[in-house]
DNA sequence: TTGTAGGCGTTATCAG
DNA sequence: CTGATAACGCCTACAA
């Protein structure tokens, strides 16, 4: 049964050719020395026969795969993540092109360096071509450094301080600073700022753009937590007339509580997010919120990816801008 | 430089410990008898050394990998395809206790057999233990097929009509039926269906449900799409007093549109999505939709496959049960 | 329980 | 430009 799917060898073939398993190996390498007539003759042969070289025989040889791995801590919710979705997009759309081939590997966010070891060892088994590490986490964190550690282009993405090379990063304190700022030109009294995860930066910048006190809600990152944070808002905030959420998704759970407990957004109470994915801008009211520019997020650092790829040792860290995005929640 | 990053191999390995590299491989398989104190000792060893079994090497010999590759129709925007987001999430959960690794295929939503050439390779290159593959165009079922051909478990994610083993599908004519019934009996005069890609089930479940005309616009599969949709049926069918969308998205920008437009929701139009997408509990108004239980699919795939890596020969085809749920916007 | 040795399918090196 | 042949690193009979 397994047998009569069997395919046919490189051994089997040459023999049937006539030819040397070095000769085909050639036709099929696009390196190496070989007339264009004999490759013509091998591929049709090839493509009648229905041979294939096989994968695995020539990672084998090679020392690595094509396959390039994405890294990110999972959201332990039950619902997707679009932050990951959207940069996720970029990175497929621009993989092509690399003639690499996408793995996914969520690991559990809270993870401590030795709970890490499932991937460490992914990594060191020369599976990867190369790997995309999203996140700031210590999980995060552990893996860049064993790719770094082990010679494996490896292109980290996630918020400042980020390292001097192979890291893609974005200003979160710049970028709630902009909320927090508008806030204030605006009039708006008495700002509250929703966590998403702990992250100090973003409630920083957006104090500081605020220039003044603002209260703080723990979130979390579901729609859901956005709701909940709503209602607490209301029981122990119950002043508040502008809120900056850690994340789009918190921001659209949280208006949406409010819109239905009759709070007219923005007059009453004003709302941004943060991150900017797409949905954001198709609710009601549509969202303000600060855009990491997600997709180019992910463009950029398969850009990156591929000039290690390519064979450079390393490549400048780059940013990405942050720009508040203003439309009708604020 | 590379070669300062050179794993340890198994022979020198096994040098080092005075033992066989069979030994050694026996340690790390499971299988094979030896000593729990051998293996002990060489687990041990191995972790200070930092020797792991090359995966290629295995892969090569087993004639396998442990990736399993999931291969969808892409959606051609700039969009996420929120969707195969949620059946992803799904997929991704259960894999873990399979100890298996996810690959990800987008593949031209248009594309006609001879185009699916690259894909066709990934899969007869024996790269993968299995596969899952979304949807009905004519690319998935190429694979579909190539799959079976070859002896390659695969479980096929796809609307009614599928074959009866292998697969899991889901009925959209019965759902949009839901849809079309539900207007019927609230009194909706003047219905109008939205379309996605084309696919005459829904269309017709619709038409069935309510028994009567109903009118037809073309959307399309993006937030967008459904905005385009709303100023097109406001010119064309103006009397329109409740639509059926295809896909959430096109629901969640048609209402967005009509929101902005002054158009009261439910009262005026009345509006259902299709899927059940997280975000269309979370718009205002809160979409009701023809859940297919996303989530629930993806995980069921993956227990289907499960049992054909197990070694089941086939696995009689399931469906997932389309419910019509109720929230704001109906 | 452990060791020996051949094989998995390619690629790379070195002659020819 | 083409052919032999030795790696690549591990697994698995088979033998001990």
């Amino acid at each position: 049964m397994l047998d009569s799917h069997r395919r046919i060898t490189i051994t089997e073939f040459a023999e049937i050719l006539g030819t040397s398993t070095a000769t085909v190996s050639r036709a099929f390498s696009d390196k190496g020395r070989i007339s264009s007539k004999t490759r013509q003759r091998i591929l049709q042969k090839a493509a009648e026969l229905g041979y294939r070289p096989n994968i695995h025989a020539r990672n084998l040889t090679a020392r690595h795969s094509d396959t390039i791995a994405l890294f990110y801590p999972e959201l332990r919710g039950e619902e997707p993540d679009y932050f990951l979705s959207e940069i996720m997009l970029g990175i497929n759309r621009n993989l092509i092109p690399l003639k690499k081939t996408l793995q996914i590997h969520p690991f559990e966010r809270n993870a401590i360096p030795d709970e890490m070891g499932r991937y460490i060892d992914l990594l060191l088994n020369g599976s990867f071509a190369g790997i995309i590490v999203l996140g700031e986490t210590v999980g995060s964190k552990t893996l860049v450094n064993a790719a770094r550690h082990n010679g494996i282009p490896c292109i980290g993405i996630g918020p400042a301080p980020a390292p001097p090379t192979n890291s893609l990063w974005f200003d979160n304190e710049a970028g709630a600073f902009l909320a927090g700022k508008y806030y204030r030109d605006t009039g708006r009294r008495h700002p509250v700022y929703i966590a998403g995860f702990a992250d100090a930066t973003k409630e920083n910048g957006f104090r500081e753009g605020y220039a003044g006190k603002v209260n703080i809600l723990e979130g979390g990152h579901s729609f859901r937590h956005g709701a909940l944070a709503y209602e607490r808002l209301v029981r122990e905030f119950p002043e508040t007339d502008c809120v900056l959420c850690a994340n789009d998704v918190l921001a659209i759970g949280f208006m949406k509580a409010a819109f239905d407990n009759g709070r007219r957004i923005p007059a009453d109470l004003a709302v941004i997010g943060y991150d900017d994915i797409h949905p954001a801008r198709y609710v009601n009211p549509a969202l303000s919120s600060v855009t990491l520019n997600l997709y180019d997020l992910g463009v950029k650092s398969v850009q990156m990816l591929g000039q290690l790829l390519f064979g450079e040792k390393e490549v400048p860290s780059e940013s990405i801008q942050c720009d508040l995005i203003l439309r009708q929640s604020s």
